[in-house]
DNA sequence: ATGTTC
C-alpha cells in the first residue's frame, strides 16, 4: 500500500483523508499494524475510500485489521449509515449473507478425545453434508421454507433441532423479525429447499478444538471455558440461498442506484436509499437469508450433538457459547457526535463485538460483553474474545472475523498441493478430512495472514479482548 | 462465498 496517502493516527490506526477523493463524505479509517500496512493491497485502500462516498455514511469508512479485497466493499469493512438519509448496499453484506460462526462448548477434555479424533471427524464428515452443491438429509416444503425464513431459530426450536438455550445464545436470538419471504425470488427458494443443514465449501468448516491457553481467567469462567476443554466451531452461512438473494438484489439495486441518481465510484457499491421500496425489499430479503443461516448452523449443531452422543455417550454436553454473524447489515443505535442515531451498520467480514451492558445481549453476557469468535486457519490457533466499550465508541461495536487471506484461491492452488498440506498438518497432529484436495490447497495455512498478528491488533487496540486461545485437533471441510 | 461461466 502507498503509505504517502495514509495519515498515521497512532501505531494501529491509519486514516485516509476525506480529501483523497472528491466524493468522500467521511475519512477512511484502517486498523493495522505497521507490518499489516505493507501487505494490504492498493485496491483495498481504494475500496475503503469508495465506501466513504456512500450517502448517509457517518464517522468513518472502517476497515478491520484483516482488511483485504472484496466485492465493492473490502472484507473486514464496516460502515454505519444513517437510516433516515442514507443507503443500504448488498456489497456491504457480501454474497454469503450471515456467514458466521457458532461455537459449542463441551464437557469433554483433551484427554477424553485423545486417540479418537480421526474417527470423530470422519463421523462428523459423513453426518453433515459438505461441498459445493451438497444436499441435506432434510428436505423442506415451500411452506415450511417460508415459515423458516420469517421465523429463524423458532423453526428449529419447534422442529426439535434447538433448545431454548441455543436461541438465547444466538445473535438476534436467531431471527430478524422484519424478514419477508415474499421479497425472495422463487429461484432463491428453490436453491434453499435442500440446503438447510449443509456446510458448503471454501473457508467453511467444522472444527474440533481444545482450549490451549486461558488468557482472561475471569471472563473465561463466566463464558464457561477451561483449559483443555473440547470446543466445536461451525463456520458456514446461507449457502446457495443467500448467494441467490444477493445476486438478485445486486441487479435490482444497480437499477435503483440510477433511478435515485446516487453517485457511486464503483458499480459494485450498488445501493438504494434505506427508506426506499428497493432498499426495504433488499433488507427484508437479506433478513430471510440471515434467518436461513442461523437455522443452518443450528441444524448442523444438532447433528454434531448426535455424533458426539453416539460416540462419547448420551450424557455428553454441547452447549452453545454463542452464534455470531460476520456478513450482515443490522439496524442499530449508536452515538454519533454525542447524539444517538439509528444506523444501518454494514459488517462484511467483520464480527459484531458489543461491549458490556448492551441491551441486545443476553443476561449471561451483560457483565463481560459478548463472546467474539475469530477462527485462524486449519493449522493455526483460533481465539475467543469479548466485545468492548471501546468497540462501541470506535467501530460501531465491531471487530475482525478472521485472519484474512494473503493469497487468492487460484494462487493458493498454484502454490500448494492438497495432499502435501494434509500430510504437513498431520505431522502437527491436526487431522483434515475434505471432499477433495483442491479445497485443502485453497485453504492452506500459508494462504492466510498470520492470525496471531491480526488478532493482536484487535486486542491491543481494544476493539475486542482475548479470552482464550484454541488449537485445532481435526477439521471437516467441503 | 457460489448448481465455481448470464
Amino acid at each position: 500500500m502507498k503509505r504517502d496517502r495514509l495519515m498515521k493516527i497512532n501505531d494501529l490506526t491509519w486514516e485516509i483523508p476525506e480529501k483523497y477523493k472528491n466524493c468522500m463524505r467521511v475519512p477512511g479509517r484502517m486498523y493495522l499494524s505497521e507490518e499489516l500496512v505493507d501487505i494490504v493491497e492498493e485496491d483495498t485502500y481504494e475500496q475503503v475510500a469508495n465506501v466513504a462516498c456512500l450517502p448517509g455514511i457517518v464517522k468513518y469508512s472502517l476497515a478491520m485489521p484483516e482488511a483485504h479485497l472484496g466485492y465493492g466493499f473490502p472484507i473486514g469493512g464496516v460502515a454505519g449509515i444513517d437510516i433516515e438519509d442514507g443507503v443500504i448496499s448488498p456489497g456491504g453484506v457480501g454474497f454469503d449473507i450471515n456467514c458466521g460462526v457458532k461455537t459449542l462448548k463441551t464437557n469433554l477434555t483433551l484427554e477424553d478425545v485423545q486417540g479418537g479424533v480421526e474417527e470423530l471427524i470422519n463421523r462428523l464428515f459423513s453426518n453433515i453434508p459438505s461441498g459445493v452443491g451438497s444436499e441435506s438429509k432434510l428436505k423442506l416444503s415451500h411452506d415450511e421454507l417460508d415459515y423458516l425464513l420469517e421465523n429463524g431459530l423458532d423453526w428449529a426450536l419447534e422442529n426439535g433441532y434447538a433448545k431454548q438455550d441455543d436461541v438465547i445464545h444466538c445473535e438476534e436470538e436467531g431471527c430478524i423479525t422484519t424478514a419477508d419471504a415474499n421479497k425472495v425470488s422463487n429461484k432463491a427458494k428453490k436453491r434453499g429447499l435442500s440446503q438447510v443443514g449443509t456446510l458448503g465449501s471454501g473457508n467453511h468448516f467444522l472444527e474440533v478444538q481444545y482450549v490451549d491457553e486461558v488468557i482472561d481467567q475471569d471472563t473465561a469462567e463466566k463464558f464457561g471455558l477451561t483449559k483443555n476443554q473440547i470446543i466445536v466451531m461451525i463456520h458456514t452461512g446461507s449457502r446457495g440461498f443467500g448467494h441467490q438473494v444477493c445476486t438478485d438484489y445486486v441487479k435490482k439495486l444497480e437499477k435503483a442506484t440510477k433511478k435515485y441518481n446516487i453517485d457511486i465510484p464503483d458499480k459494485q457499491l450498488a445501493c438504494a436509499p434505506f427508506d426506499s421500496k428497493e432498499g426495504q425489499d433488499y433488507f427484508a430479503a437479506m433478513a430471510c437469508a440471515a434467518n436461513y443461516a442461523w437455522v443452518n448452523r443450528q441444524v448442523i449443531a444438532s447433528w454434531v450433538r448426535d455424533v458426539f452422543h453416539n460416540y462419547y455417550g448420551q450424557d455428553t454436553e454441547l452447549e452453545t457459547l454463542y452464534d455470531v454473524a460476520h456478513n450482515i447489515a443490522k439496524k442499530e443505535t449508536h452515538t454519533v457526535n454525542g447524539e444517538k442515531k439509528e444506523l444501518i451498520v454494514h459488517r462484511k467480514g467483520a464480527t459484531r463485538a458489543f461491549g458490556p451492558n448492551h441491551k441486545e445481549l443476553p443476561s449471561s453476557y451483560q457483565e463481560t460483553g459478548q463472546p467474539v469468535m475469530i477462527p485462524g486457519n486449519m493449522g493455526a490457533p483460533s481465539y475467543i474474545l469479548r466485545g468492548t466499550q471501546f468497540a462501541m465508541e470506535n467501530t460501531f461495536g465491531s471487530t475482525c472475523h478472521g485472519a484474512g487471506r494473503k493469497m487468492s484461491r487460484s494462487q493458493a492452488k498454484r502454490e500448494y498441493w492438497g495432499e502435501t498440506v494434509q500430510k504437513e498438518l498431520s505431522k502437527q497432529k491436526i487431522y483434515v478430512k475434505a471432499t477433495h484436495g483442491a479445497v485443502i490447497a485453497e485453504e492452506a495455512p500459508g494462504a492466510y495472514k498470520n492470525p496471531d498478528k491480526v488478532v493482536n491488533v484487535a486486542h491491543n487496540l481494544g476493539i475486542s479482548k482475548k479470552v482464550v486461545k484454541l488449537k485445532p485437533l481435526g477439521v471437516a471441510k467441503g
